[in-house]
RNA sequence: UGGGCCGUCGCCAAGUGGUAAGGCACCGGGUUUUGAUCCCGGCAUUCGCAGGUUCGAAUCCUGCCGGCCCAGCCA
């Protein structure tokens, strides 16, 4: 993609860049998007990666695809491919493919100018000692006995922590900075550590890894990003980050912005707590369709361009906010409208018997595939004398504004014709087995008598010409607006026990078979639809990635 | 009681001294063979609160109040 998705609404980042490109601080903007491969992308990146390209292609410049990978510990080779697809899914190319390990060598070189400048210092003590030494939020931390330690003898063993001499946690490299810093992030804080992991790239060449704060900043440089756009938890570290860009002879100076992160409701978009619902089994998978991750709204029939117009409508500010997940189901619905096929399917199919339709023969109608797109054409929808209607569309004891079939009604078959209810057919125990209704046959779609108004229209399928399929509806993962809002409350405990509810015998229209997954469809007066990677011909299924608004129902609960 | 940040309609969010954009939600009405879509209309005398500066403030100053982040050899 190439354009902008809507015309760029005002925030402060755009503000600030074009201020700043106006005065001829820079002529184009360089960004990238960070992320470390230690686990599934989610909204929450959506909204960073919308950001952080969308700048760039505005004001000339291009992005970077960074794996921030400085902790072997957690990260791994399969995150690394899988969010390459979902940024890619998400319709963005970025320009280098950047690896924090690329620099691992030139980041060690420049740990060595720290320790010969007095700037860094190995510190040989264990990490509960440091931890005890660096003070808490109103006092101030005390220095380490190794502070002073001569540069010679703190290169010497930095050396040697590289030469894999010692284990695990004996020795840590540290920034000399200020142990009375309000801003603990400049309590001498740790940039290397040893750590004898094979790493997903770099293998076991190195046994000492830096961390986040002294890799970042430093790569940032050598790529010359020109903006450095992260989330509000980082702005305390901006002050290391300069510190660190200030003593180093970096090739480039970039500059950090901090925006607020994305919070859904009834959602979580942390990857720890992803990883949990994981790891435990609650969902079945990264990209189980209940996931907020890319590839679970991916697999649920969301796009790339909803999820684009949703980062563009919640805007980029510093403050914290929670959006209503309806506005990310919202844009997907403006989407689809717009462009996806419509088709019947029945979710749960009550027999319905057209008592003047001749037996063993099908009718063959035009139905439009876009009411409001003629351009689109029709399809061929078969009518016989057994169909299969929506039970949620017929009542026995219907209230007034009950718009559906009741007995003695009249309603209009979407696509065909009216029809008028006659016979209720019940079991001993008095459920609903079929219904015996005629149809008007001058109200065929597209004859004269069509004209002829009724209150209502359902839909319904052929019950010879129609094939079964599993329909998975979901729901919101969680029951609360803010799961992990209480921090006494595990998150876990308010998982929705309903986000998933399996209809095992619908009926959809017979092309819809062959269907691939992400095709949209519009299953009309019911919401949209994809195939599951699961599907296959013969056993067609179908995600809902959302219901279409509903007046109806809306009402009903409020009367309820 | 340390450091950093935030507070404009129910939810987002423009606005940076000149008299409160827009979206979502909500409420009315119209069109409609999807109770969908679409269309029309309504929806902050007020910008966390209190003072002050000014002809004039959401925008400047002062003081309060409320919320978020930080004490990983995580990112």
């Amino acid at each position: 993609m190439t354009e902008p998705d809507i015309q760029a609404p005002a925030h402060f980042i755009r503000n600030r860049i074009r201020k700043a490109l106006d005065a001829g601080q820079y002529q184009r903007v360089i960004t990238r998007f960070p992320p470390e491969p230690n686990g599934y992308l989610h909204l929450g990146h959506a909204k960073s990666i919308a950001l952080n390209f969308s700048m760039a292609q505005e004001f000339g410049g291009y992005t970077n695809l960074r794996f921030d990978d400085t902790n072997p510990a957690k990260e791994e080779q399969r995150y690394i491919d899988a969010i390459k697809e979902d940024v890619r899914w998400l319709g963005y190319t970025w320009k280098h493919e950047c690896h924090a390990s690329d620099y691992f060598e030139q980041l060690y070189a420049w740990a060595l100018h720290l320790i010969d400048q007095g700037l860094a210092y190995v510190d040989s003590q264990d990490a509960e000692t440091i931890r005890a030494q660096r003070g808490t939020l109103t006092e101030p931390g005390v220095e380490s006995p190794f502070r002073h330690r001569p540069p010679q003898e703190s290169r010497d063993l930095f050396e040697r922590m590289r030469a894999g001499e010692f284990p695990d946690g004996a020795h840590v490299l540290r920034a000399k900075i200020d142990m009375n810093a309000g801003n603990i992030n400049l309590r001498d804080p740790v940039i290397y550590r040893i750590r004898h992991l094979s790493h997903p790239r770099t293998g076991d060449q190195w046994c000492i890894y830096p961390s986040y704060d002294y890799a970042h900043g430093q790569s940032d440089a050598i790529e010359h990003i020109t903006h450095s756009l992260c989330t509000l938890e980082f702005e305390d570290h901006r002050p290391l980050y300069e510190w660190l860009l200030n003593h180093l002879p970096v090739p480039s100076h970039p500059v950090q912005i901090e925006f607020s992160r994305l919070n859904l409701d009834y959602t979580v978009l942390s990857k720890r707590r992803l990883t949990r619902l994981v790891d435990e089994g609650h969902v079945n998978g990264w990209d189980d369709p209940r996931m907020p991750t890319l590839a679970g709204v991916r697999r649920r029939g969301f796009t790339p361009e909803a999820i684009r117009a949703f980062c563009s409508e919640i805007g980029v500010t510093r403050s914290d906010s929670v959006i209503p997940f309806g506005v990310l189901e919202n844009a997907l619905r403006n989407d689809l409208n717009t462009r996806a096929p419509r088709t019947m399917a029945v979710l749960r199919p009550l027999k319905l018997i057209l008592t003047n339709f001749p037996e063993g023969e099908t009718e063959w109608l035009d139905a439009a595939i876009h009411p409001q797109r003629p351009e689109l054409g029709t399809r061929r929808v078969a009518m016989t004398r057994e169909i299969f209607i929506e039970a949620d569309d017929f009542m026995e004891e219907a209230p007034k504004k009950f718009f559906r079939l009741k007995p003695g009604g009249e309603v209009r078959l979407r696509n065909a014709f009216i029809i008028q209810c006659h016979e209720v057919i019940k079991d001993e125990q008095g459920h609903v087995l079929a219904l015996h209704c005629t149809l008007d046959p001058d109200t065929r779609s597209g004859r004269p008598g069509a004209d002829r108004k009724v209150k209502g229209t359902i839909h319904w399928v052929s019950a010879t010409h129609s094939v079964a399929a599993e329909v998975r509806l979901y729901d919101r993962l969680f029951q609360v607006p803010q799961p992990d809002g209480d921090k006494t409350v595990d998150f876990i405990t308010h998982i929705n026990p309903e986000s998933l509810v399996v209809v095992a015998d619908a009926r959809i229209e017979p092309a819809l078979a062959e269907a691939s997954p992400g095709e949209p469809f519009q299953f009309e007066r019911l919401g949209y639809f994809t195939p599951d990677p699961d599907s296959t011909p013969k056993r067609p299924v179908f995600n809902r990635a959302v219901t279409l608004r509903d007046t109806w129902a809306k009402l009903e609960k409020q009367g309820a």
